[in-house]
RNA sequence: UGGGGCAUGGUGCAAUGGCAGCACAGCGGACUUUGAAUCCGUUGAUCCAGGUUCGAAUCCUGGUGCCCCGGCCA
């Protein structure tokens, strides 16, 4: 390791690795991401995904993808396949470096027979039940098994049974022998293996016992070669055996290191409160697109790039932390900025006619895609005509002092177009205002005045006779407390979901040009905010975007 | 005295015995053909009590508060 390779950020975590680099323990840095193939990832994954390879990176070190699939009960292939999908996207690549702990099974099971050697380890029939009572409890000690002084050469019989069938799933298990007074329950002769007749998604029915989570990780990390096996805090107590593991079989030892979990505002992560929200129907599915799940949030319009910059944005560290949506959504803004071209779009129309315009003339006006970079921009032809709609909201009758944008009497700027002014507002039975009728300057076009006045308010607005429909879907936070366990008494993180999170326009009006927008870019639908093609329902064609979202709204929170 | 961990502005992260800083949020202003972006300015913090030291967010002692652990889940 040399000292270019020293990373610019530092954390709790890199001075663990520089210590070690220094000492000499290790001369290298090989970390690996170890999801179960349980469920979909999400935005807490990321973190760890980021750092897990983000670390590997800066030392000039590897980093490996193992699936931890030692339960078989709960895992699927097409967990497997959704988990691999979502890091590709995120950005970051295994090589060849794709692992599975059921690739180590047999390994494990060697391991696991020269334990019971060495009278490290053996078989138990407590039952489940039982194996509870013996352990003790959080502050009295546990009690020995009185299964754990059989001969070395019993336990070899049992076990090899075991593994060869003869037991009924919960009948006995093969249990580490460590210490049944120690304060620390991980260390009460914790099981290690377990007999499971179960099919599972790699090895079939080869095996009926399988390992557990500390004894299977510990050894893939060590089979590896992994020198920093990062986890979650949870695991800090779990620590102590899996360098008992190690030590035991004097095997290479890789270092465990904890850091708290991703916790954000406005949403759960765990993966079981996430299954019941789409097991409960509160949303559409694991990709729905107000889930923090990495395909939810790509289905939405994040870019791996925001992820990744928020992952790094958070920093890492032990205390528990929740960090502000706000955060997150600053990143994101922060992205799409720089790559979003600048479109028009009407969210809730409200038709405009210009009466000093010829009914039936049309014209159309060169717009950049990005007005910021005009020199570089591609443009596009705007088509505008005497019937245009507006953004309902854009326009008030009686408007308060701070309001400069359309109201009777009052001139407004139409984006690259002309200076209009309010001469009539048109109003159904109900007295809602349904059509504005206006004059323009024709001396404006392109949206300048040659005598230099000012106009305070600048509209986007669509051509009627051009525009084309869209179905928008406006998304917002999923709960409605920062802290959706906050609940009363008797109630649950559900009953804090947002009714409003999700608000489908139907009639929305765009600029003609937008027939053409394409899955997986990014669009600014100009004073209202991202909004990118649902990758599943525009397949089928309908014309559909989801607000990715929306701008930082001065006025909105001025009206406060 | 079960064990393990954590405590720095509203939020998150730095400062590794030597000027408490950065980001987000907030507030104010400039600019603006997006009430966006950009730019400028600004409010605001070391859990408490002792101790060591020329000097403590940092080291020591004692408190307080919060989190995790009693799956044959991970």
């Amino acid at each position: 390791m040399t000292a270019e390779n020293t990373p610019k950020r530092s954390n709790f975590i890199t001075d663990i690795i520089d210590e070690h680099l220094e000492n000499g323990r290790f001369d290298r840095v090989h970390t690996r991401f170890p999801p179960e193939p349980n469920g979909y990832l999400h935005i807490g994954h990321a973190k760890s995904i980021c750092l897990n390879f983000g670390i590997a990176q800066d030392y000039g070190g590897l980093t490996n993808l193992r699936f931890d699939d030692t339960n078989p009960i709960t895992e699927e292939v097409e967990y497997v396949e959704s988990i691999q999908a979502d890091i590709r996207w995120l950005g970051f690549d295994w090589d060849d470096r794709l692992y599975f702990a059921s690739d180590y099974f047999g390994q494990m099971y060697t391991y696991a027979l020269q334990l019971i050697r060495q009278g490290s380890a053996y078989v138990c029939d407590l039952t489940a039940e039982e194996l509870r009572e013996y352990r003790g409890t959080l502050t009295e000690p546990g009690r020995n098994s009185p299964y754990c002084d059989r001969s070395i050469e019993e336990n070899l019989d049992l076990f090899q049974r075991m593994k060869a069938g003869e037991f009924p799933d919960g009948s006995r298990t093969l249990r580490a022998k460590i210490d049944m007074r120690s304060p620390n329950l991980n260390l009460r002769d914790p099981v290690l293996y377990r007999i499971l007749h179960a099919h599972h998604h790699r090895t079939g029915d080869e095996w009926c016992i399988y390992p557990m989570y500390d004894y299977a990780h510990a050894l893939s990390d060590s089979i590896e070669g992994i020198t920093h096996s990062i986890c979650t805090l949870e695991f800090e107590d779990h620590r102590p055996l899996y360098d008992w593991c190690l030590d035991e079989l004097g095997i290479f030892h890789s270092q465990q290191i904890e850091f708290a979990r991703l916790n954000l505002t406005y949403t759960v992560m765990s993966k079981r409160k996430l299954l019941q929200l789409v097991r409960e129907g509160h949303v559409s599915g694991w990709d729905d697109p107000r889930m923090p799940t990495l395909s939810g949030m790509r289905r939405r319009g994040y870019t791996p790039e925001a992820i990744r910059t928020f992952a790094e944005t958070v920093g890492v560290a032990k205390a528990h932390s929740i960090i502000d949506m706000e955060l997150l959504e600053h990143v994101l803004r922060d992205d799409l900025n720089t790559r979003s071209p600048r479109v028009m779009a009407v969210v809730e129309p409200l038709k405009v006619i210009i009466d000093n315009y010829p009914a039936d003339g049309e014209e159309t006006f060169p717009v950049p895609y990005f007005p910021f970079d005009q020199e570089n921009s591609p443009t596009r032809e705007v088509p505008f005509s005497q019937e245009l709609y507006i953004e309902r909201s854009d326009f008030m009758e009686d408007p308060p002092g701070k309001f400069y944008r359309l109201a009777p009497g009052r001139e407004v700027r139409l984006m690259n177009a002309y200076y209009i002014t309010c001469t009539g507002v048109v109003k159904d039975e109900n007295g809602e205002v349904v059509e504005l009728h206006c004059t323009y300057d024709p001396e404006s076009r392109g949206g300048m005045s040659p005598d230099g006045r000012k106009v305070r308010g600048t509209l986007h607005w669509v051509s009627a006779r051009h525009a084309i429909n869209a179905e928008l879907r406006l998304y917002d936070v999923l709960f409605n407390l920062p802290n959706p366990y906050d609940a009363p008494d008797g109630g649950d993180f559900k009953d804090n979901t947002n009714p409003d999170s999700l608000q489908v326009v139907k009639d929305a009006k765009l600029e003609p040009g937008l027939a053409s927008a394409v899955i997986g870019e990014s669009y600014q639908f100009m004073r209202q905010g991202y909004f990118c093609l649902d990758a599943v329902d525009a397949k089928e064609g309908a014309r559909v975007f989801n607000r990715t979202i929306s701008l930082v709204d001065t006025w909105a929170k001025l009206q406060k």
